[in-house]
DNA sequence: ACACGGATACTA
DNA sequence: AGTATCCGTGTC
């Protein structure tokens, strides 16, 4: 359909109860998977994860919306919000397991639909390489905040073939629980928002 | 270094 | 209504 040439190395697709366990075990364990949006996507090589529980920097914490949209949406659920009136990040909901939470999504290695992420984005290089990046690049908007598109058509994620080198660090962008090493990014990566 | 931009949740 | 805050990016 696509000129690109499938992705090689990449396991099974994830299903909803890859979702039901905790922020930081989902965010640690999304790096090396592969994101794929209507035919364009790359590997994840960057996440966080937000926690409702005691986490300050959690939308949940001062918004009663996103409250809301964690009781009424089932793990896997897309979380889609604009940031600094500019951004659209993209997060999934994280349910049922010991802790719920978000893993947001802040950056991908491209792998598939390059030439038409070059044209969303109006540059050659530096496609995903950070959270509104992404967004921008894959085509994501508040149009897709809530559709759980998992193992649908459109939206599909890959287990990687080989276990990947993941580091830890804190999380950025925030201003409350700066602490937390909620971080992950994929070693040697050349395609994160900012060096660990 | 700085401007850009809008949804959400407060205060009244 | 008005104000404060916010998980960023591109260009200055």
């Amino acid at each position: 359909m696509n000129g690109d040439p499938l992705p090689t190395g990449t396991g099974a697709p994830l299903g909803a109860d890859f979702f039901q366990r905790d922020p930081v075990t989902c965010a640690r364990e999304l790096i090396g998977c592969e994101l794929l949006w209507k035919s364009c996507g790359g590997i994840i090589v960057e996440t966080e994860a937000y926690s409702v529980c005691g986490d300050e920097a959690c939308h949940t914490f001062s918004r009663p919306s996103s409250r809301a949209f964690v009781a009424g949406h089932p793990p896997g659920a897309a979380y889609v919000y604009l940031n600094y009136g500019v951004h659209w990040l993209l997060n999934f909901l994280v349910k049922g397991g010991g802790e719920n939470g978000f893993v947001l999504i802040r950056a991908l290695e491209p792998t598939r639909g390059i030439g038409r992420m070059q044209k969303r984005r109006g540059m050659k290089s530096g496609l995903c390489s950070g959270p509104g990046k992404l967004t921008k690049a894959l085509g994501i908007d508040k149009s897709q905040h809530g559709r759980n598109c998992l193992g649908g058509a459109s939206l599909l994620l890959l287990r990687p073939a080989n276990a990947p080198r993941i580091a830890v660090g804190s999380r950025i962008g925030i201003s409350k629980a700066t602490h937390l090493p909620w971080r992950f990014v994929l070693c040697g990566s050349a395609c994160l928002s900012s060096p660990l």
